[in-house]
DNA sequence: GTATATGCAAAGTATTTGCATTAGG
DNA sequence: CCTAATGCAAATACTTTGCATATAC
């Protein structure tokens, strides 16, 4: 799925996702996803079932099981288990690929962009023939400020 | 814990640790954790129970697990964002560094090296005046054999 | 001796799946 | 039409917990 996407261009791609891929596009896959759209956080499928039933949309555990597996498939999510128990979802609708720098210290993010880890990705991954959807770097460590202190 | 411990002291630094926070030394606490450190990459709860199996170490499912928790709790092993539905674990000291490529198709992990990204967060680091602590880059995608599928 | 740890089995969550039914293309 | 998708309920997977027993200190 492209970057920087409108909002209300969203529901739309994901329909040429769909078709693209010879899925059907079913109304609850839609609603499934516009439910992940509107969310600002990172969520799990709990979150969603709950979101649905509270509009009275009654679409079952399984689908929306299915559809947040379809949606990762496609790289339109992904999943990083915070928790011991349930997995977590995040939308992957980067503005622009960035990677973040942590202090552990003082928790500060430092957002920062690097044309040459893209491209040892690229190499890389060529190398072990895997089709990369998405990947993060984390940096952590203790940034100027904590460190004068 | 400090980092940089040879293989054959790491029990008695574990060993330390649980006396310090007053906890009981057990032989199942530390076959586990002997067992933990004898790994070379991530694991999960049940590879743990398959090797302790193997091995004909007859320690149950709750002991692991809740060994399994006291490591965390200490730091000594940390939950890696990975996925699928169990939780993987990393022992926190004494691994050389290596970054991870998922397949969220089949959830193998492949591991991997690289010294380009190594020395690019190098300038990174230095440009931000960051002190890196550690890192890790995680590239997620669908790997050669699920391509083929 | 006493409190903590273990083992077992049962309970608790999270997720997946088989199958009959529905509906998209 | 035909096959993929849905809903339901049952199955499975992973993890936690209550309690009696064992054991480290």
């Amino acid at each position: 799925m492209p970057t920087g996407i409108h909002r209300s261009r969203l529901r739309d791609h994901f329909r040429a996702l769909l078709q693209l891929n010879h899925l059907r596009v079913t109304p609850e896959r839609l609603i499934v996803f516009d439910e992940i759209c509107s969310l600002q956080t990172h969520f799990d499928a709990d979150d969603i079932l709950a979101r649905l039933k509270q509009r009275h949309a009654a679409i079952s555990r399984a689908t929306v099981y299915r559809t947040i597996e379809l949606l990762e498939k496609y790289g339109v999510i992904r999943r990083s288990k915070l928790t011991g128990v349930k997995s977590h979802f995040e939308l992957t609708l980067e503005r622009r690929h960035h990677e973040h720098m942590i202090c552990t210290s003082c928790g500060k993010v430092i957002e920062f962009e690097s044309k040459g880890i893209e491209s040892i990705q690229q190499v890389i991954c060529r190398e072990y023939h895997f089709t990369m959807t998405y990947h993060y770097l984390h940096i952590f460590g203790i940034c100027d400020d904590c460190a004068k202190r």
